[in-house]
DNA sequence: ATGATATTGGCACTGAAGGCCAAAAAGCAA
DNA sequence: TTGCTTTTTGGCCTTCAGTGCCAATATCAT
């Protein structure tokens, strides 16, 4: 058991994004202000900034982690495995998810797409996103990050995860990995002569 | 001679945008308020509201126009024309200017991609974008807009300008058009065996 | 001159975001 | 129990983006 000292805190990054989704379903993320949540919670507005660092990364949650599970994951591939394979079979596991967690994933998911000022902060959320793609590239082969390649590949692997996304949102009829995979093969055959 | 009624306007976008973009080369993107810029020009803050929705919008100066200009450019294309074909050429053609304001364009769009919050919101800017390719693409195959194929090749192009955007401004020895030229056959190599 | 018309810009308001700091709530030591 | 240390909390205040409202202003037409 932990023991820490200090006063212990009220509530938790989890706490917030729950309670924040449920305003947000309600009255919609732009209508939502931070003293809704905050009043909602029981605390002080400006304790859920020191949470979040700002009302548009609450619908992301702990991303950070996630780009770190992501970064492990993609580690994880042989170097056996040609780059686009790899990548793609990483992009895949990365959006794999469980039958009781894929509802609020694709609840997050329609929010962060379907409300514009939260799409554009989302831009943020990519960059980092498709530099750990970049980076992978980088350390395959022996270039720096910022070279053509890794940016390019990066830039065209992160616009192959959000057309998946724009298609599973807008069709009940396609998992997400069919969706990725479709999108790859589309754009294989958009580049054929 | 264009004679219109009412009072006449004290000021244009064009006039907005070299006053902000003198004081964003300053102090910066985020340093600079609107009441900095209404100043310098000795007009009202409310006036520039007028003129742009947004401080954001001030760097893209009159995007709509120019859309309106690629989605022309685009419907030029032959249909003996591969469609990843056309598009590259129209992408190209798009991004070409004379000498005589390739700096302004480089400094208009270095602020872009070095500003956090600009780049945010230039994602809005980015979503028109690849919505012109996609409708362009769409018309091509008989699809709708939001089919997949229109949508992932949208997706792919953004991918690739962005990306020949990121190679160009960060080194001085290649041309816009080359950039996006390399990122096109870098992306076929990467997909590649 | 007078009226119609269109733009301007001041005022006031909301909401995001962040600095600052005293109060609160725990553990620990004497 | 009392006092000290540590950590979080949340209230207060400020700046700035953005918007609604509306009277003042400047031009044209008659």
């Amino acid at each position: 058991m932990e023991t820490r000292q200090g006063r212990p805190p009220v509530t938790n990054h989890a706490a917030i994004e729950r309670a924040a989704f449920q305003l947000f379903e309600m009255r919609g993320f732009d209508s939502t202000t931070l003293d809704d949540i905050a009043l909602h919670m029981g605390i002080g507005r400006r304790t859920v900034y020191r949470y979040f660092p700002s009302k548009f990364d609450i619908p992301w949650g702990q991303f950070d982690q996630n780009l770190e599970t992501f970064r492990g994951r993609l580690n994880l591939s042989p170097v056996t495995v040609p780059l686009w394979k790899g990548i793609q079979e990483a992009v895949i596991d990365f959006n794999s998810f469980d039958a009781n967690v894929l509802d609020q994933h694709r609840q997050r998911m329609r929010l962060i797409f379907e409300t514009p000022s939260l799409q554009a902060h989302s831009f943020l959320m990519y960059q980092r996103w498709r530099g750990v793609i970049a980076e992978f590239v980088a350390q395959r082969t022996g270039e720096s990050c910022d070279a053509a390649m890794p940016v390019t590949v990066g830039h065209a692997s992160l616009g192959l995860a959000l057309s998946a996304y724009d298609i599973w949102l807008s069709t009940e009829k396609l998992t997400l990995s069919d969706a990725l995979d479709s999108s790859l093969s589309n754009l294989r055959q958009h580049l054929e002569h």
